[in-house]
DNA sequence: GATGAATGAGCCTTCATTCAT
DNA sequence: CATGAATGAAGGCTCATTCAT
């Protein structure tokens, strides 16, 4: 793929991660990703072979960009408790930027295998990742605990539902509570 | 609403429960609800105004059996670690039920701002259900407690997702797990 | 199919073989027909599967008709010149009917094998009534005989787009020569 | 048209026969013609000026080059019978090369009156040099007489329809048939 | 109340044609 | 001359909703 083809390769998925993204696969006309992308509808049919393959394709691209990202915290220098830390901010950070996505994660084209597999995948190695940081530490089961680590992250999404405005301080509050809770349990948690 | 309606109601909520549930909002036709339900598709707005009011209605309904047999647990008897750990095998069964039903489980119509009114007024009652033992409890920060467990409960949708095969007794070994995560840390497992 | 839907049934099938005959399968679109039939685009739907099923099923429609009609002819009384005669007559007057669609005879969708086997199934049958009125006759190769007594009535579709307007006497003279030359041969023709 | 612009043209031509002769011109695309001819789609609006354009110029070309032929063979020596026989070989063998062909032969577009001209004339042209043939044998009617046999001939179609496979042997057989019929009528053939 | 035939707005996708390079 | 990326009009089909019976 030469600069130009994947120039608007990814202007297409730029509008179709703003237009998905904002109202879910199955309220997007292909015209408003179009429109969004300033070309016209036929355009979009030259790189992607339907609805269905665009959107996979514009999943692909942020959870490639988000497992890099991670990959990039997972390796970095740094104390237990900071690398935590670190994938928390990641996380959040990353549902924060996606606000009204957020609300569509799993919004996505119901009976497209394609998907579905890609969707394992991506969880598979971002779940492995975390479990790379557990097995360091010498955790026992550090599957288990990537897991619940990565449920807990996803609290967020929750926390983002019941108050959509939070200030960089309280981000980091939060973030600092979960990564306690995690190390030491409920009880010794002092706010 | 005299008994015979209700018993309509509640048959084409039924039928809405199941086809919703397998194959999302966007996916359904009305007709197959219909067709569940044993009825004629006309017949279905004659309580129900639309589509989505429909699917407002059904879920409100399942959230409420949610709340009610949530609400039975945190009143029930027992030493925190139980009532957590009631919780928790109330919350996998309600999943595991839904199997499928999980995968849609914000796949709801993207538009409807009663539907997220309504949502929102679940999750709200929901979390202070199990704010209200951590307060028992005496713990501190005990909303932020009860987010973060109801995120640790959350991680049971993954795990589902990466193994929809799963036996009771590693069902028990997963809340097990969770708890005792939730109430000692990380570094306090044991296996 | 009760007599309601028998009527929808045909009152589509009667617009479809106007505007199908008229303008071709390709360069028809559904909501032409619909327009002629005076009703939805939608409700031609409920009745058939799809553009080529419909087209498929007028045609089907009008071929029973034409051997319907070609096999009162063939067990006719009369002499095998007079039922040669009135074969010819019937397949005139078909194309003329059909003016227009005559030009579009073989315009059906080219990749519906159903099509396909359907008219191969009426050639055959259509060959066939013809091949017993030789039969009759104790003429030698009965079959070979069917299939050019059809090929020389298929000379009316080349003298229809000669000469659209023919009168009465024009086209009894047109049949009594197909006729003559068929039993006869070229030499003694006396026009 | 200088050399080069002429082969240019006649590849284009060539590869619109292909596709055009086997899919129809409906379910042709200019892309598959612009493939088969090896050259960019838009080479070939250089050289016509639309679709319809290409498929009347191919099909002039096609009906040129088999009145050619009909010419050199109505203009060959041998007696009626023998010239009759060499017609109904050509007229035969053009169907087989056409295949497909065949299934499509009045496919073309139906509204380009352009077309429908070119070919009135062409039949006019085709009619007009069997009938010569038959003023030479001083047949009366020979304008009819053409018309007859080429209605004959073309009971070819049919039978191609009806079993595609046809050895030589086969093929001699028919069209010895057809010009026996035609010249003797249908008793004093022996098979 | 119940039905289900009918409606028609709406959207994905195709493909002939254009035109900047 | 040649290219092929871009265009956008057009049409088949779906399905939520209505309403006469």
């Amino acid at each position: 793929m030469n600069t130009q083809a994947g120039d608007k390769v990814n202007q297409i998925l730029d509008a179709a991660f703003q237009v998905f993204g904002t109202q879910g696969f199955y309220e997007t006309k292909m015209s408003e990703i179009a429109e969004q992308a300033g070309i016209a509808k036929g355009t979009i049919y030259l790189y992607f072979s339907s609805k269905e393959e665009l959107y996979k394709a514009m999943t692909e691209r942020d959870f490639q960009r988000y497992l890099e990202e991670l990959h990039k915290v997972v390796s970095s220098e740094g104390s237990f408790e900071e690398l935590l830390t670190r994938i928390g901010r990641h996380h959040f950070y990353y549902y924060l930027e996606r606000k009204e996505y957020t609300r569509v994660f799993f919004q996505s084209p119901n009976n497209d295998p394609n998907m579905w597999k890609m969707l394992r995948a991506f969880l598979q190695e971002y779940v492995s990742l975390i479990e790379q940081l557990m097995q360091r530490e010498r955790l026992q089961a550090p599957h288990d605990l990537a897991l619940v680590f990565s449920g807990l992250l996803d609290s967020f999404k929750m926390e983002i539902l019941h108050s959509p405005e939070m200030g960089k301080e309280q981000v980091e509050k939060r973030i600092s509570f979960l990564v306690q809770l995690f190390l030491k349990g409920c009880y010794e948690l002092s706010e």
